[in-house]
DNA sequence: GTCGATCTTGAACAGATCTTGAACAAGGCG
DNA sequence: CGCCTTGTTCAAGATCTGTTCAAGATCGAC
């Protein structure tokens, strides 16, 4: 579950804010003063901050750079009361990712909201992870897994391991596969394809007849069932 | 200098862009079309670029993560014709740092700008120190110690020995390790990235068989593993 | 310019990896 | 069932890659 922390002490925005980010699923906190916002940060580990710029207490940057002490990479999106007050901030450097001029669109809000966890996300977790059955890939070291065992896989066989993994039950195709795994216009006219699943299946433990890990689609290709 | 790379095609856009941008101290790139783009990307090597989603040639999406398979950590901002289209495009997750609806203020696209060049920079930082099993490397000092004990390392393995740890169990590339330890296009077609791995190797007593600090991925590059 | 250090290059080797064809198995279809 | 097509497996050999060495080129300090 994702959770949002709104600080926030106007009423006519957090309450529609409430609303609509309890509707697109998020867990919402909400505080009406800084110094509850900066508690929050620590008490309930939000996974991303919408922070007022005026707050009745503590000014919204200070806010900020406090939270940026404790937590650097959490997110944190700035509403501001004017645009024109976004150079300010910006060159006063508090350190938020993102900053949303009053009044805003709720649906460009929402959307920054998710630009903003998506990059945290894929900047957090690197490693690109594919699991599937008792298979474990990690694209960014280039390693696999079997029951949490490392496989002595080839270059070949990792690709096609991983490319068959990034979309599980989806069929390639024949054409799809040599043309991502090998050379785009690489045409070998022969059985290389098979002979690479072929091992690849032994090594990956896929020994069941017909083989359940990695399925044959007659006349197609190849899917992976994880 | 800080380079910015702006993709449009639409001349009421982009002409008092290049203006602002000019006197706002920024080296600017202009091109109209995707694949001129994608092309300035590697061989003028922005800090920044900006985005159309409507091009000529290219969806500008395409754009985006054609550039993200050379340049994962290019900050990259879109220019969005509509509000609207930000749900799309987040949903799509091309990869885009920000995304600007059109039309913008000048001040506020300025401002998104410094902001992403901020963030980019101070991720960007290298820590100074880097450990991994028997190994400690200062970038600052560019001093490498085995077991406590200063290394002689040539400026060619330091820069080596200092990538691999940067992201340790991460798999490199010999096309990665040559664009950042030699230069972006050089093409030494030889054996030189060998000889220099195989000099830091014993240096760094990785004198096992096979070695297990720097370990060779076949067919692909080096991993550092602590 | 000279000298030593560093970097690059090519050759030779070892060994891993890939490809190929053949033989066989399995499915599809009349 | 018989025939054709398609997939699987195997072993052999071709090819590709990484390692190391020694020699030559380049660079930088003096």
């Amino acid at each position: 579950m994702t959770t949002i922390l709104l600080v926030e002490d106007d009423e006519r925005i957090s309450e529609p804010l409430l609303r609509v980010l309890g509707t697109e699923g998020f867990d919402v906190v909400h505080t009406s003063t800084g110094s509850d916002g900066i508690e929050a940060v620590i008490t309930r580990k939000p996974d991303l901050m919408l922070l007022d710029l005026t707050l009745p207490d503590i000014d919204g940057l200070d806010v900020c750079r406090k939270v940026r002490e404790d937590r650097p990479e959490l997110p944190i999106i700035m509403l501001t009361a004017r645009a024109e007050e976004m150079d300010v901030i910006v060159g006063l450097g508090a350190g938020a990712d993102d900053y949303v001029p009053k009044p805003f669109r709720l649906a460009e809000l929402v959307a920054r909201i998710k630009a903003r966890l998506r990059v945290a996300q894929a900047a957090h977790q690197m490693p690109r992870e594919l699991t599937g059955g008792p298979l474990r890939v990690n694209t960014e070291s280039r390693r696999a897994y079997l029951d949490g065992q490392e496989l002595e896989l080839t270059s070949k066989e990792f690709d096609l391991l991983a490319l068959l993994m990034s979309r599980p039950d989806a069929t390639f195709t024949r054409e799809q596969i040599m043309a991502s795994v090998w050379d785009e216009n690489y045409w070998g006219s022969t059985r290389t394809l098979d002979t690479h699943i072929s091992t690849l299946r032994r090594k990956i433990g896929d020994d069941s007849d017909p083989p359940t890990l990695i399925v044959t689609v007659r006349g197609v290709g190849f899917r992976f069932e994880g």
